[in-house]
DNA sequence: CACCCCGATGTGCACGTTCACATCAGCGGC
DNA sequence: GCCGCTGATGTGAACGTGCACATCGGGGTG
């Protein structure tokens, strides 16, 4: 039966065709089936006799025969890629995401093509969008938190379902996201219940969608202890950015308390304060956002908003394989993150701020 | 000869067969000439009329025709997409390089898949170059900077060109590094020059590529200077495993000043030495690698080696396609780090290290 | 015992593109 | 005026796989 398989327990590789990558049908002729049960194999179809299957995998084996995919995707019409459209890729909460969806991705069978937005001009989206639909992706998943990435979005319908990794209020898709007003909330209350109230708020660009929730937890945290307002500084996410902010904020110490919206502002505008001779928390309280793993080992380690990138990349991606094959969506539970109380926040220093205290003590 | 396009200019969509999308011989009947004529417009082959391009290129237009990526695919064998594999993707350093890879491919027309590596062993590997080989990847980029990898890489012959981001002193394939070694000699040397005499290094996995390089610059130097040799210890790059070694080193304190493989670990050990009591850099000197963002921000200012990862991702992606493409390929020159001085390293203070000086004045 | 159904397998075609080759008109040279 | 070359285009096949349908034997049912 197999006589072209071995001689002598020796493994002879049969002459494949030319120098070509062996077929479904080189597998067939060798394991004297037809090409139908190769294929058949392959996507384990059930009426498929046992002997027969071990026939045609001991073939394989033997060929060292790999599917191709592009063959195959070419009559399923079916990629088994999705598509990442990332913003920063490289810092580390939507670097752990992406991570954690690819890994995800893979478990399903799924490839993952990225593509990075550089800028976040129309063009730069429409470019990236374009990019990705050309590998024919069945589903896509953004991490490009703008609100300008999906109008383009919803402009060009790009015909696959897609997953944000962030609530858009909109009505085109679903976000999987951790609840950012929630945390940001947390984290302001935090400031309050140690006896903060004059608190300023250093945010993110806010065209950003994460930017702007944590503006808003922030906000009504405010409105809820009955705070005035300090006006918001509008950040740009790095630690430089932060560092400068800190540097003016400084300057004037009309606050007690700063909740910056993410850590690597919150660890620059530590630097600036400490620079400027103000300690951290003794007169001033800081408050971080996202937890990385630094936070908990720079100086003081900063009280920060925790939160699990790679849960979220991964429920995106169940989330969007459950819509590619268009299953039963379930509702989607919002993560709130946790604060997490460390030594860049204190009790507020009995007396008010330095400005006022001055003024007083005259 | 355009009777199908429009009507009163307004574009009429002429019926595409079925669902479909619209296929290279929908472009051609709507364009009244060959499919392969069409095909010839997207290779832009040089002998086509001009006025029969661009009626080609209205039907593509009018009909929203984009090309079958998995056809292509198919027919020429060529996937137009690269792989890149890599351990520990959502630090800051591998995470860049990654993205300025998909910025570069993405320029010369490729796409990029991923794979993570999350533990090495043999199978993980395996397992995941498998994934990518089924991709049908034209050449692949490696950030998995163990030695094991490129033993299995070695075993498993991949078929593809594939290139390196650290030096394995292989020569199976090319490697774009930055030059470890002489940036960690460079750091070691720094600390020399400022008087330290007990230099302890705080090393990555010793199966890292990059680490046992930086660990060599280091005995380099330390050779040269004529020092005692402290035994190196092996960490595992995360800031917590530098705050528990900073937490046993300072019990010892036979040093005065450590060098760290990389920065995490380098802002943990201080972290460590602060709850110690230990001044840096009054008392201990320490060194980091690598500069990552909030290198400069922490307390003290971290001295640290600066590499450029977006300049190695974008040099990986032009050697490798050189090398997919059948090119020359010219010698590869090593990037050279360069040592950028901050707070965290000073001179060292006259007087032996502690546990001396406490013998000493006995 | 005739019938039908089902499990196990085979046959041919379609997917959308490129490649090799064929065709055809025009043009210059002898 | 014929030959051959070249530019512009068309024709058919092939790439490797899955799908729809056909085939064939066996076993249960009436």
């Amino acid at each position: 039966m197999n006589v072209h398989i071995g001689v002598n327990g020796l493994a002879v590789t049969p002459e494949t065709p030319k120098g070509r990558a062996p077929s479904i049908r080189d597998v067939a002729r060798l394991a004297e089936v037809s090409h139908q049960t190769v294929s058949r194999v392959l996507n384990d179809h059930p009426s498929i006799r046992p002997e027969t299957k071990e026939r045609v995998l001991l073939a394989m084996e033997t060929l060292q025969y790999r599917p191709n995919r592009a063959a195959r995707a070419l009559v399923t019409s079916r990629s088994h890629t999705i598509g990442v459209l990332a913003a920063r890729s490289s810092e580390y909460g939507p670097a752990t995401s992406i991570a954690a969806i690819e890994d995800a991705a893979r478990e399903h069978g799924y490839y993952v093509n990225t593509a990075n937005l550089a800028t976040v001009t129309p063009e730069a989206i429409t470019d990236a969008l374009e990019h990705l639909m050309l590998q024919a992706i069945e589903g896509l998943v953004v991490i490009a938190p703008q609100v300008r990435v999906f109008d383009v979005l919803a402009a060009a319908p790009i015909g696959v379902p897609f997953v944000s990794l962030q609530s858009t209020g909109r009505s085109d898709h679903l976000a999987l996201s951790v609840d950012q007003v929630t945390g940001a909330r947390r984290a302001t209350q935090h400031l309050v219940s140690l006896g903060h109230r004059e608190i300023v708020h250093l945010a993110g660009p806010q065209d950003w969608i994460e930017a702007e929730a944590r503006m808003r937890g922030f906000l009504d945290a405010v409105y809820d202890a009955d705070l005035t307002l300090h006006p918001p500084i509008l950040g740009d996410w790095s630690a430089d950015f932060g560092y400068f902010a800190g540097r003016e904020l400084s300057r004037t110490r009309d606050f007690t308390a700063v909740f910056a919206a993410n850590d690597q502002m919150a660890i620059g505008l530590m630097h600036a304060f400490r620079d400027a001779g103000l300690d951290v928390p003794g007169e001033i309280s800081v408050v971080g956002f996202d937890d990385i793993p630094v936070a908990q080992h720079v100086w003081p380690p900063l009280t920060t908003v925790h939160q699990d990138f790679r849960e979220v990349g991964r429920r995106a991606v169940a989330l969007l394989l459950n819509q590619v094959h268009g299953r039963e969506v379930l509702e989607v539970e919002e993560i709130v993150p946790r604060l997490v109380v460390r030594g860049s926040s204190a009790q507020a220093s009995g007396h008010r701020p330095r400005y006022t205290s001055v003024t007083d003590s005259a």
